[in-house]
DNA sequence: CCTACCGATCGGTAGG
DNA sequence: CCTACCGATCGGTAGG
């Protein structure tokens, strides 16, 4: 039951945001009444904080299976990939985590450093690396670069739905999946003697 | 009158949210009484409705002015950075907008397609021209790379302080814009002669 | 622009 | 896991 309340509460905290919804909302769609629900998460908070923490719990291991099967040339383009794929299955997640950021930032940030840091900071030496190398671009600001692609991903997922809105020619999804993979390939990689 | 309230609920709705702000709030802090501001905005969605188009409208004039008096080989890199630029003034913007695509999406997508498509048209326009003259990638997919800058852009903007939970080395605003700005630049142009 | 007031719904508790 | 209930607050109206 406590699996099935997160799931529901994952959706509905993602669709209509923390304060537009309520505890009673939550409870009927899993079919039993608000103060079932308040037994086994003593309050909405304590709610949110379950489900927000679920859900990058499972980020943070996606991310880390992602990481050690990845070649090394590949793995940040894989890891962007790989958070597009984990977000576009499921793009409540994307749309949770916007929302939380913006309704919930002190909490977010805690739970950010606490299951994230760990591998932006791989990621971070992993392009410093790649610099001293000849791979990476010089001009590359590591950490920035990791939050913009981040923001990018996240972003894209949630908001991929208002495409046709904002542009006239309306790219369906695959055409901005291949494009925000262009766009971190180009600005990372130096360009090989072949290319252009 | 009309206008305090509407700076007020702009900065309210921003940051905590439409849900999350009573109109008792709006009023409260503009020094009214609830039934007073009821009688400038007929209800809450209309509020909602007046603040989210005198945001776009000004965002909308703010770029064509760019347009208007930028040379055409920085164009799409200075829309940009005046689109940042525009956010950053005042970051609740950026979450507002970041708001209502989750909370409102068909009112926004109303909206966006009002106030924005004229220029979105423009810039695809521009980039394919950039195309035929060589000066541009020949694989940038216009009109996703103009939705993926403005996710960028506006996602930059109203998370920017996040970053430094996200990432350890906390890069500060100058930086992520200065990332922001290069990311645009090496994934759009082709690489000139001179460089790399 | 105000006071006074409305029904509905909110998160949460008592007690079983 | 339930029924019954709490005070507080919500958006909005009546009437001036």
């Amino acid at each position: 039951m406590r699996e099935r309340l997160l799931a529901v509460a994952t959706e509905l905290f993602a669709e209509r945001g923390f304060h537009g919804t309520s505890l009673q909302a939550v409870a009927e769609a899993v079919g039993i009444r608000k103060p079932s629900l308040l037994y086994h998460f003593p309050s909405k908070d304590a709610l949110r904080d379950a489900v927000l923490d679920t859900m990058l719990g499972h980020w943070r291991a996606d991310i880390a299976a992602v990481l050690a099967r990845s070649r090394v040339r590949d793995q940040l383009t894989d890891v962007l990939a790989a958070m597009v794929a984990y977000f576009s299955e499921a793009p409540q997640r994307a749309r949770l985590l916007l929302r939380e950021a913006l309704d919930n930032r002190v909490g977010l940030e805690a739970r950010f450093r606490q299951h994230l840091e760990p591998w932006t900071g791989l990621l971070a030496e992993h392009i410093r690396r790649g610099q001293t190398h000849g791979v990476v671009r010089e001009d590359v600001h590591p950490e920035a670069f990791i939050l913009q692609m981040i923001v990018l991903g996240v972003g894209f997922v949630a908001l991929s739905d208002l495409g046709d809105a904002v542009v006239a020619g309306a790219p369906h999804a695959d055409a901005n999946l291949h494009e925000i993979l262009r766009i971190a390939r180009t600005s990372l990689y130096r360009p090989r003697p072949a290319e252009d």
